[in-house]
DNA sequence: TGCTCCATGTAACACGTTACATGATTGC
DNA sequence: GCAATCATGTAACGTGTTACATGGAGCA
């Protein structure tokens, strides 16, 4: 139940209501977990009623249903005692992996644009963390120690996509050999 | 909706029970893709359903249940249209990010053990790939298309692997040198 | 007035996980 | 005879996705 527990730490780094909190997601942890804001609400309602959270009703509300959450000691607690659990490691379920697999057996498909696609969308992504990294973490200064943790976590995407980078280029040079632009052979 | 065309690529490359292709998944297919049996199992009742798979008692099924699927023209149909179809950019759901992240703001925990554990776990998958990779793919021989696909598809966990191993390594490096030895502080 | 954004929710469904159950076959 | 492995399934539950609904606030 990682949901529950990103939300905690996202509440302990600044209390918020669950459309704040949905949108953060997009950002920040969302590069490692994601959640759409009905998730978001669900998990809201059921950590309150699990006393891990109070909420109350935010100074600009005005007449809008607008509530915040905040993290009560016992939800420090349960996050704690949950980080200190073992965590298996990720699998990656890579939807294209399986599309390159059936195209294996298939040949029937040109995954072509679809890599090209990637190949622009990953680049994308990098460009977008590495400007967070710039902004985020400069170099030459000295982080506090969440700042630098904080920094690792990016890093690991920035990691991440310039991996897939490299692979996405490989590959396409890989089906550029296999078929040749010419030696097109829709449905074999 | 990709497990259904998992199993089917799985099916095409070589017709099986749902209990060999569960095994199967937690090989190859299953780098990318993980299924439990009884997934599997679902997924194929459904798929003979939709008429994209017949079923039939092999030769050596003798007094047990076993049964064979084979997919059919409306499967391969299928797969085809859908490996087709954009695919998403898979999301690093990674539970240890969180629990770092989580660890940031309350820096209770101290989460280098689980570093320790996850760097022999990369370890131990990066020399599986490894020797997979030298085993079906060795260098200098001519390969089919069809094996030089497989050999992307494994080298991009290979990658993976690799990069997951030194950042956590260098992780590991950063927490030292916050906490080093004897700076142990539970409980802040 | 109508558009966009803020803000919260319900409902239904798809997918994944865990626990449990059953029975045949193989090898010691 | 017993354990491990082969082989298939049911049931319950948790999580994630999609579609839809509601209403206030700010702005042109």
């Amino acid at each position: 139940m990682s949901l529950a527990h990103a939300v905690l730490t996202s509440l302990l780094e600044k209390p918020s209501s669950g459309y704040e909190l949905a949108r953060r997601f997009d950002r920040s942890i969302g590069y490692f977990w994601r959640a759409t804001h009905q998730q978001i609400y669900r998990e809201l309602a059921r950590m309150e009623a699990s006393g891990w959270l109070a909420s109350s009703v935010p100074a600009d509300a005005g007449r809008t249903r607008k509530r915040e959450y905040c993290v009560l000691a016992a939800g420090r607690r349960e996050l704690a005692q949950w980080a200190a659990q073992p965590a298996a490691l990720p699998d990656l379920r890579d939807e294209f992996m399986v599309k390159l697999r059936a195209d294996a057996v298939l040949a029937e498909v040109d995954l072509r644009p679809e890599l090209q696609r990637h190949l622009a969308l990953h680049r994308e992504k990098l460009a977008q963390y590495q400007a967070i990294e710039a902004r985020d973490f400069p170099t030459g200064r000295t982080l506090s120690r969440h700042a630098q943790i904080q920094h690792m976590i990016l890093k690991k995407g920035i990691l991440y996509e310039q991996g897939s980078l490299a692979w996405t280029q490989d590959m396409l040079e890989l089906l550029a050999r296999l078929a040749p632009p010419g030696t097109e052979r829709e449905h074999q």
